[in-house]
DNA sequence: TAGCAGTTAGAATTTTTATTTCACTAGTTG
DNA sequence: CAACTAGTGAAATAAAAATTCTAACTGCTA
């Protein structure tokens, strides 16, 4: 069956229809077709603004490509197809108006009443990026490169965090992992914890991540690891917090909370940075050998 | 003097600069150029997106009068006007391919060259709140309402994502549970993953978490759970993805990404928003009783 | 009311853009 | 392995859009 052949019936009318058309298609297409798909679906604004060529030379195919994916799915030419997406950019691009439906928004998300799901969600969004902000300038300098010294220098590095913590334990030990560091997520599998922090030793680093109300067993871990003489690093919500005393280094987050309900943003974005840091840092060092 | 001579110098550089000028200047157009004038300042998207004869056409003047206007300030042609327009439909318009933006950014922060870990931390942030801001605007409010809806609607709800998707998962079903749903967080312990998605029943909704390189179990997990007839919800980063065709609903997310490293901020960001939303649909109707 | 500067509409032209065609490649089937 | 087929890139062609040009119009002044 040739594309053509497949071509005749569709021509979808809207642009939820083409996006799902091609979804759906995607696989029978062939592999230029794909390429285009795929730029089509990541890029509808250039569909919009750019001319063939343009479009063209950016998914790295010729112009006629993007006419026959056009009548691929039904459309007279590319041209035709275009007009959806000019159409989508046009009602849904912020209008001359925009200064008002800025200003009813923050209205809206103000006043505590209607709570629709996407009120909800850039009420989150905002706090996040106020969470993100505070942290840069909050994080000492200094801290960083010692956390990092402190992952360097660890024979192991031991993970632990539960309940609302637990995101962020987890991520940790994926990255290390990914950077070939060794790191063990104490997770406390059919209620092995304690056993599983025994394995700790002088050389090993314990990350512990803590927020209100702190979970007791983490206090514990923390407890019997500062008796194994092995360094700690708290990533935790405030200096008096029960796992902060017995730590060689605190992280003070403070996360986003939006009614009652805490945000991880800005733990994980530690975490992330963290990492990576480390990981550049072994970099250098390999490179310095 | 004529307009002739009033266009050489200017050619405003920015959009603002533009609207500034042609304001300035409106009293001593001509009339028909001041009749394009009007129409320029409230129909930007036009001017952005038609061609001159349409533009013409709407500002009931001839399409060589708009190649006049855009001289008399300045520019070589229309089409060198238009430009600006386009740019700023391009900035200011919910961008799909903030994906490209933030990869770019990383990319330029990047090759400064210094790395130490607070200028990781301050990249890693940055690229974070921009994929927030891009959650913001590309989420869709049906969408998000839906799954709300889907949720509410489920007897129990599964919750899958493994390797770098798993803090997600784990937030998910942690936050759930403590808004009073059943949540069941599919974590393949001992091996068990596939026992573990066998429970699955037709009233039962799986939400799915799973980014490139796609874990080959989820996937399975997806696939089967199809055949089972529940509901799925997916959170993965491209309509084309392998969770995506088998889900009744697909949330695409583009999450920052340093140097290889992917972010998570925006999927927990959207996460939390599914929970915390529900949980004041569910209060919502309990008081409605 | 003749003459003039500035403006305009519309046709003519040029340029750009979209589409079609065709020749070539790689893969498949009998 | 020959004959086909789908898919592709590139050039040729067609279409469309933008720009320029010219003749005609307007309102003003002498």
């Amino acid at each position: 069956m040739t594309l053509r052949e497949l071509a005749v019936a569709s021509s979808a009318k809207t642009l939820e229809t083409l996006r799902g058309d091609i979804v759906r298609r995607y696989e029978e297409l062939s592999p230029r077709l794909q390429q285009v798909a795929k730029y089509v679906l990541e890029n509808p604004n250039d569909m919009a603004l750019q001319t063939l060529a343009v479009i063209a030379e950016r998914c790295e195919v010729q112009p006629s490509t993007i006419v026959r994916f056009a009548k691929t799915f039904g459309y007279e030419g590319a041209s035709d197809m275009q007009e959806l997406f000019k159409d989508e950019m046009l009602t849904q691009a912020p209008s001359p108006s925009y200064a008002e439906r800025i200003r009813q928004f923050s209205r809206r998300a103000g006043a505590a009443g209607a709570l629709a799901p996407q009120d909800v969600m850039h009420e989150f969004a905002d706090s996040n990026i106020l969470a993100l902000e505070h942290l840069k300038s909050s994080v000492r300098k200094a801290d960083l490169e010692r956390a990092v010294d402190m992952i360097a220098g660890a024979n192991a590095v031991y993970i632990v965090g539960l309940r609302r913590s637990f995101p962020v334990a987890s991520y940790l030990a994926y990255a290390l992992r990914h950077v070939d560091k060794r790191a063990y997520l104490l997770d406390g599998v059919a209620g092995m914890l304690a056993e599983q922090s025994t394995m700790l030793t002088s050389k090993d680093l314990l990350i512990a991540i803590s927020f209100q109300p702190y979970a007791a067993e983490t206090v514990e871990i923390v407890g019997s690891t500062r008796e194994q003489k092995a360094r700690i690093i708290a990533i935790t919500d405030s200096r008096l917090s029960p796992i902060a005393a017995a730590s060689d280094l605190v992280f003070e987050i403070k996360d986003a909370e939006v009614r009652q309900f805490r945000s991880l943003t800005a733990s994980l974005c530690l975490a992330q940075s963290l990492v990576i840091s480390y990981a550049f840092d072994m970099e250098k060092r390999g490179r310095g050998r």
